[in-house]
DNA sequence: CTTGGCACTCAGGAATGCAGAGTGCTAGAT
DNA sequence: ATCTAGCACTCTGCATTCCTGAGTGCCAAG
């Protein structure tokens, strides 16, 4: 049905029209691309693609624009994804090697993806679940309080002031912090919960309440925070841009931590590194913008995602370049400390 | 020069064109706020009102519009603050009490200010300025690497990873944490550096590397980090307004943290919890909107500032009724904890 | 100082008329 | 069987024109 010409008219219309943002007529394609055949022939072909749903014409007598079908066709079978230059490369390199901690590091890749793919980015915080407890602390803030803070072995930090059911000193504090870390130190987070379980009943009887309190904070803090975190820049990319739904559904979007995370989507448990597309009403969650994601973490240890967010009509070859290569070097960095 | 009936004119000019969005008229004017004056007397008014440049016409035989010298005088000699409804103030009070962390109550505190004003609402962390140390820890993460926490008394956590230049055992590391706290526990952030500053003298040669190494990472992170971070909420209700400058624009400077702060503006030394109101052009930075903005924190302690940013053409009592309201409950909020 | 009357101005919408780009169809060429 | 050329047709976008209504400024009278 869809011949090898075809395809090619169809690349060339979905190339045409990312780029001038104009529907693609007979003749300029004809003349642009070297098809070596006259406009009238690309006319039956176009006919043809757009009885198929390829393409569509917003009116009668203008050009050609492709369907979410169309690009999903260009997408999967027609494009290369393509590599950064040596230049961007480096740039990426030096900007993501300054970050001093994990915030500046997510910061930092958010705002180097927004501005190298001219889109909205994305970045989710690296989950807890895979990452390990490098430490415990418990500081006391007065003597019915003490704060609670979280070292993990990404670098993250969890703090939360715990209100205590009675008096505690100083001491006995410190003796807590040691028997948690005692227990805890090195371990994954998803064991914790087992981990803890019988920890109040291997301790004396007056510190029971106490440890419960602050055992009941800390699997909070687990459970509660452990993957929600997530954040975009580039949103002055979405100004210039026009969605077929309203600029402000999707800035309002880009504000809701939840619908964020959906957007994002999962990671798929058999090739968490490979980049999902979903091209306009694919997305059930913002339809008319298309979504270009992928796992980050290194190998096995799949931390996260990140992604950029942008109207259907995207250079997807080159955007998917750009995420593909952040999420690299974001592994690598992440990796190495 | 300008009697009473004139301001009454002015003010009514103003609140009709803020809530129209349509320049105003004699006729309209005349009927709608019962002056007891004809039309044509409006118009002489309005003539003089000109003359002084407190309004202007987008073109001759339209109505009138405020100009930014309109706004400042209504601002400041005819508009009363407008206070929160009960039920407002019920919403707020639940709302920021609901917070675990220092993170959350500026994410909280952001994201409500937005809702209640519908512009954009810009918060300021905690300046560290005037907080005081709670806690310094060092967590050994391998032999030449630790993380230095250091903890505040308003509740706020920096961390940085330390490359250290030699290989440090964990017990020399716990005798370093216990010589920093001792030096800096309860000590105000700004004295920090003269209190650190004879520290390598007082402790044996060996550990004199060290130590520099680590208290160059501890100042660069009380400078630095000080006052920079700064978050907004509410882009989403940009999209319907009309700014004289480019959407864009304004998107860029939120995401700009710098020009952010140049916005939010500086707390003046002595009344720091004074509403600041700038107007369109009075704003070097972002012509073309208006600034509402505060500074927050208990009393004399006043640790950031916050406001919100939208049109000029913007219901400044009730944007200052909320902004006002806000910074006084996250004031007590973070008193309280 | 206020008011009514009047002539004047101008933005914005509706109607009109092009010009150009693009299509679909058909008949002929390869 | 497929491609090509030609032609009539359709439709948007743009400029032009016209008209209406809102609003003004000024003046003379109350």
């Amino acid at each position: 049905m869809l011949d090898d010409r075809k395809l090619a008219v169809l690349r060339a219309i979905v190339e045409d029209y990312v780029s001038t943002n104009e529907p693609v007529g007979s003749k300029a394609l004809a003349e642009r691309h070297n098809l070596k055949v006259s406009p009238a022939t690309v006319r039956n072909d176009m006919a043809a693609l757009e009885e198929e749903g390829y393409i569509t014409q917003p009116h009668t007598s203008a050009g050609r624009v492709p369907t979410d079908k169309g690009y999903r066709l260009f997408v999967d079978r027609l494009s290369q994804v393509k590599p950064l230059s040596g230049a961007e490369r480096r740039a990426i390199e030096t900007f993501l090697a300054g970050a001093v901690d994990l915030d500046d590091v997510v910061t930092r890749t958010v705002r180097l993806l927004a501005q190298l793919t001219r889109q909205v980015a994305v970045v989710q915080y690296p989950t807890l679940t895979r990452s390990t407890v490098r430490h415990v602390e418990l500081v006391p803030l007065n003597d019915r309080r003490v704060m609670l803070v979280l070292i993990t072995n990404t670098g993250r930090v969890e703090q939360r002031v715990i209100e205590l059911p009675e008096v505690v000193e100083d001491t006995r504090i410190a003796h807590l912090r040691a028997v948690l870390n005692a227990c805890l130190d090195g371990c994954g987070l998803s064991n914790v919960p087992e981990l803890v379980a019988d920890l109040p009943e291997r301790l004396p009887l007056e510190d029971r309440p106490v440890v419960a309190t602050i055992l009941s904070v800390l699997l909070e803090t687990l459970v509660e925070r452990h993957d929600e975190k997530i954040v975009f820049a580039g949103a002055a990319n979405l100004a210039g841009a026009d969605f077929s739904i309203g600029l402000r559904d999707v800035l309002e979007a880009l504000e809701e931590q939840v619908v964020l995370m959906r957007l994002l989507g999962e990671t798929s448990a058999d090739t968490p590194s490979a980049l999902t597309v979903r091209i306009g009403s694919e997305n059930p969650y913002l339809r008319g913008t298309s979504i270009v994601a992928t796992g980050y973490g290194s190998g096995d240890n799949q931390l996260a995602r990140l992604g950029v967010l942008g109207p259907t009509r995207m250079d997807y070859p080159v955007t998917m370049g750009a995420v593909r290569a952040v999420a690299r070097y974001v592994s690598q960095i992440l990796a190495a400390s």
